[in-house]
DNA sequence: AAAACGGGGGC
DNA sequence: GCCCCAGTTTT
């Protein structure tokens, strides 16, 4: 086993030097430039991340840059990047880089472990590729990789199943250049032992394969059955003043956490009378409170709503209908002037300035549709 | 052990 | 539509 793990190990480190690709953090060696580069690639495709990673670079090329940075600032960068935790942690591990390891990432397994945000996966990818240490970085990829090679049968997804493919990887890079094989494992993965289709003609260790001896190639890796989706519905209010509208910041913890969005109210599957929750949400944001269900909402200008937009959007663990609404008319000359409560935090966005807010993929789509017809309804208004 | 946590690309 | 991606944290 051992004699076959190196002829492994010194096969995969020859392709990989003449098949890899050329990526924007495979051309240094700084391991804050390593970091940030992983921490974009969970659960990220590369082609997504790039220009990602090179707008980030350039805004905070160093630890303390990062660290000093403001947090409204990280996550406009990573707008649209998804999983925004990772920006947050990002910036409170580079706090910690600053204030006590000298703005400088550490290169001991247990004080980069500590740091935010930094899992099994990402200690391994920077002790490896940044420091060239033998730790193993097992991601999709290498679970892939290493289940065909070694004809694994058990679902991927099990913890005893993942131990032993850290161990198996952690003996081959004893027996190899860590940063050049650990990304050799990915790149096989990316490239060649991919999900669908595996180009086994090109690959350099088919001779080896026991998903290919035996068959089962295109039945591994297994994989446990993945939980079904939660619905909920999102009613929410197109406010307008002018050319502004009214939106909120969403909380820092938790889904979307710190970013902006209407007012809205998320309700689990599709609860009848959306028209009541966009009422009552109206009438929280000019008095401060919500009614009870079932509580007649006070509307002492009478005001009706319409349906202006819908959007549906699918999380990994929520499937979203967003349904928007706007009081009738009350923009409008003869209308009340609109008061929002005091006690809300949001804030009255000019049309203008929309990019200089972080927003949600699905609320892009409906701020686009709601300008689009507002642009519509001056133009007829205009003609 | 399971659930929360985004978004996009490929088929 | 479904799959799954250079995963981590919380419960």
């Amino acid at each position: 086993m051992d004699e076959s793990l190196a002829a492994f190990a010194h096969t995969l480190e020859a392709w990989y030097e003449r098949a890899r690709r050329d990526l924007p953090w495979r051309r240094t060696d700084d391991p804050y430039a390593i970091l940030v580069s992983e921490t974009m690639l969970q659960q990220t495709r590369v082609e997504t991340v790039i220009p990602y990673y090179q707008r980030f670079m350039e805004r905070f090329p160093t630890p303390v840059h990062l660290a000093d940075a403001d947090t409204d600032d990280v996550l406009k960068m990573w707008e649209g990047l998804g999983y925004y935790r990772r920006a947050r942690n990002l910036k409170a591990a580079m706090e910690v880089v600053r204030d006590r390891h000298g703005g400088r990432i550490p290169a001991r397994p247990d004080e980069l472990r500590a740091l935010p945000g930094i899992g099994p996966y990402t200690l391994g990818a920077v002790l490896s590729i940044a420091f060239n240490q033998p730790h193993p970085a097992v991601d999709g990829n290498v679970l892939r990789v290493m289940s065909r090679y070694c004809g694994i049968e058990e679902p991927v997804d099990l913890p005893s199943v993942k131990r032993q493919i850290e161990r198996d990887v952690a003996e081959m890079l004893k027996r190899g250049t860590p940063r050049v094989l650990t990304q050799a494992l990915m790149e096989l993965g990316a490239l060649v032992c991919t999900p669908k289709k595996p180009r086994c003609a090109l690959c350099p260790v088919a001779a080896g394969c026991a998903a290919r001896a035996r068959g089962l190639t295109d039945v591994l890796p297994k994989r446990l059955p993945k939980r079904a989706r939660r619905r909920q519905t999102v009613v929410a209010l197109w406010i307008t003043r002018g050319a502004s509208f009214w939106a909120e910041r969403r909380p820092e913890e938790g889904l979307l956490g710190g970013m902006w969005q209407l007012p809205a109210v998320e309700l689990d599957d599709a609860p009848d009378s959306l028209e009541w929750h966009a009422r009552a949400r109206f009438a929280e944001l000019r008095f401060g409170h919500s009614p009870q269900q079932g509580e007649t909402v006070r509307e002492p200008d009478g005001v009706a709503f319409e349906r202006v937009c819908e959007a549906s959007h699918a999380f990994t663990h929520l499937d979203w209908t967003v349904v928007v609404f706007a009081p009738v008319e009350y923009d409008q000359a003869g209308g009340q002037p609109l008061e929002i409560h005091p006690n809300r935090e949001g804030a009255w966005v000019n049309f203008e300035e929309i990019s200089n807010f972080v927003w949600p993929k699905v609320y892009q789509d409906v701020l686009r549709q709601l300008i689009a017809g507002s642009d519509k309804q001056l133009m007829l208004f205009s003609c």
